[in-house]
DNA sequence: CTGTATCCTCTACGATACTG
DNA sequence: CAGTATCGTAGAGGATACAG
């Protein structure tokens, strides 16, 4: 659909996809930093299989609406394995698959940058708010 | 880094974060990821500083409103800088800080890796819609 | 125990119109 | 040109109740 494209643009890997291909990487990002998708998929990655009840309470203040919705999307991207076992009660396992943990893995490295530039974010939003609140004095 | 944890990747560094910190690493990095953010970031990493308008061209499909609301954002967070250039018509630049681009740095490995694994995800998609549809058939 | 269904609220976002 | 202000819609997500 890119009639004109946007020509050769720069060396961004990202825009030799096609939309339809963007979006869908955009999506998969978009999943492990959203509210509840890479903590849960976190916790799955770091200890073995969890049933849903154990995920319910790791995961501090998540609803079982939203876990369940995040495990249902985990599952479709091939990122979680479910595993109902035929007991009473009725018992469901969750698991990390391979990709899952390669997800994790490439994640981590951001997370220890972000939280080694975390002063560099708290003061960037102090002088701001400070330059602000004295352009804006209510 | 930090002589990295030879190979046990069950350390999280996030849980030794006050709620609040976490709070404030998950803000930062949801930014990365959200509609706009890193889109708009990406563009001024890759070509230099930009105005509001070239962004708003650039940035496919973005309202001035949402854009506007990025922008601050990421602002505020010291990923980018704002220049006024007083002239008729008034004139803005935005340009990616060290950190900013720093932050692009990092999150590209995450597109090379989603986008080398998007295969699996497409596959993964397709075997669970099958399935799910199958069982089903509304 | 593991969900699904319903209601309700809150926020993000686009569209539009207006200002310096 | 670079915003701000207002409106309206759509989706995310919590709380609760109910079902297999």
């Amino acid at each position: 659909m890119d009639g004109a494209s946007d020509g050769d643009r720069h060396d961004d890997p990202c825009s030799v996809l096609s939309d339809e291909r963007q979006a869908l990487v955009r999506e998969v990002l978009a999943r492990m930093v959203d509210k509840w998708g890479l903590w849960v998929l976190s916790e799955l990655s770091e200890d073995g299989p969890l049933r849903f009840s154990r995920l319910l309470e790791r995961v501090d203040r998540i609803s079982q609406k939203s876990l369940t919705a995040t495990l249902r999307q985990l599952e479709r991207d091939g990122l979680v394995t479910r595993t109902m076992v035929a007991q009473v009660p009725i018992r469901v396992d969750y698991a990390a698959t391979p990709l899952g943990r390669s997800l994790i893995d490439h994640v981590h490295p951001l997370w220890l940058w972000a939280i080694e530039r975390l002063p560099d974010f708290v003061s960037a939003r102090a002088i701001y708010d400070a330059r602000t609140a004295e352009q804006q004095p209510s």
